[in-house]
DNA sequence: AACACGGGGTT
DNA sequence: AACCCAGTGTT
């Protein structure tokens, strides 16, 4: 190394050591509750509520998650409890939230650490990362908050701080972007007195202060380390992510109700959207809503009438629903099941379906 | 490297 | 109506 290079990694590290200690120090002051993600209801280190907690936080904001991890937690207080409840309990309490499969791999998991683990959450990164459903980030969530290793994480929201203080223009969602976020991260949280602190930190500040679109830096702790701001660039960076398209698909759905007001129900596919939850009887088409006569002979029905039309939205699809009333079938098809109102409220459904089987207003249409 | 997978909030 | 947010696993 020559002694350029050694004076520049040496001002690295200073500044390092400035970001790390000056973002620790805001979080201590700032902290807005306690580290509930980390924490039992008595504010012990748990690392089961914090496998929960970050399983949930997964592509999902803490106010989406703070609504339904209490009831989680109550459910399936341990990890013994989680991993003796069936898979449609586990959906069930994870109804609403979205991206399903996150919970069935937390079940599994759940069930692997009572299995190879003696129901004790691994500790190290490397053996977190062997459960399922946890990656990289849950993996570095868990051993540095819970356990205090020095483990880098990077969420959305670390990225954005990371391209912001290093006035990068990459482009956020990028494999090479995430690469080179995750070193910064390790090089950072390597410095740090408290690597959990300082993790949450930072992914607290992504989400209070360094803000998408126009970020507070006025109340920034970074300021004077932040290479957009004293450029100018903070609100233009970073550069937007390119968005795939929503595809458009066709529901068309059965209300069907018999003479002691039970709905006749059926299970959607292990695999694909809304895996293995619960649905009034459906129709899908991809390029078109299927034809009243298509529906009919589907479910053998002898008349159907149309309720109601509405596009449910989500990041990938718009679905098209057609909602229909019907009178009971001669004989059910074998693949749906009657089912009354309170017994399908505990069974998971699709947000949509909610809504169509039991008129609960919990989406947005148009 | 590209894709699949939900849902809600803000402008 | 058109933007925004956000990890893991599979292909």
């Amino acid at each position: 190394m020559t002694k350029a290079q050694g004076k520049a990694v040496a001002k690295d590290c200073g500044r390092a050591t400035r970001i790390t200690t000056a973002l620790t120090q805001w979080f201590r002051a700032n902290a807005r509750d306690l580290p509930w993600r980390a924490t039992d209801a008595k504010g012990r280190r748990n690392a089961y509520h914090a496998l929960v907690a970050e399983a949930m936080l997964q592509q999902t904001q803490v106010s989406r998650v703070l609504e339904k991890y209490s009831a989680f937690i109550a459910r399936f207080p341990d990890v013994h409890a989680l991993a003796n409840a069936t898979e449609e309990e586990v959906l069930s309490a994870w109804s609403g939230l979205g991206y399903y499969r996150r919970a069935r791999h937390l079940h599994h998991a759940a069930k692997n650490i009572c299995k190879n683990h003696e129901g004790k959450v691994p500790e190290d990164a490397e053996s977190l990362r062997r459960l399922p459903g946890v990656g990289r980030y849950t993996a570095g969530a868990i051993a540095s908050i819970v356990y205090g290793h020095a483990e880098p994480v990077v969420d959305g929201n670390v990225t954005r701080v990371q391209l912001r203080l290093e006035a990068s223009d990459q482009r956020q969602g990028e494999p090479a972007t995430e690469r080179w976020a995750w070193k910064h991260a390790s090089d950072l949280v390597a410095r740090a007195a408290d690597p959990g602190a300082f993790n949450e930190a930072m992914m607290e500040l992504g989400a209070t202060v360094c803000t998408p679109g126009v970020p507070r830096c006025e109340a920034c702790p970074l300021r004077k380390a932040c290479r957009a701001a004293s450029l100018g660039l903070a609100s233009t960076l970073p550069v937007p992510k390119v968005r795939a398209g929503r595809r458009a698909v066709y529901h068309s759905a059965v209300v069907i109700r018999d003479r002691q007001n039970r709905l006749l129900i059926q299970r959607r596919p292990e695999r694909g959207l809304w895996a293995g939850m619960y649905q009034a009887p459906t129709v899908e088409r991809e390029d078109r809503a299927a034809t009243a006569s298509e529906i009919k002979k589907w479910f053998g029905l002898a008349r159907i009438v149309e309720k109601e039309r509405f596009v449910f939205l989500t990041t990938h699809r718009e679905v098209h629903f057609a909602i229909f009333t019907s009178s009971p079938p001669p004989s059910p098809p074998a693949a749906a099941r009657w089912a009354c109102p309170s017994e399908i409220a505990a069974l998971p459904l699709a947000n949509p379906h909610r809504r169509i089987l039991l008129g609960e207003e919990t989406i947005q249409t148009r």
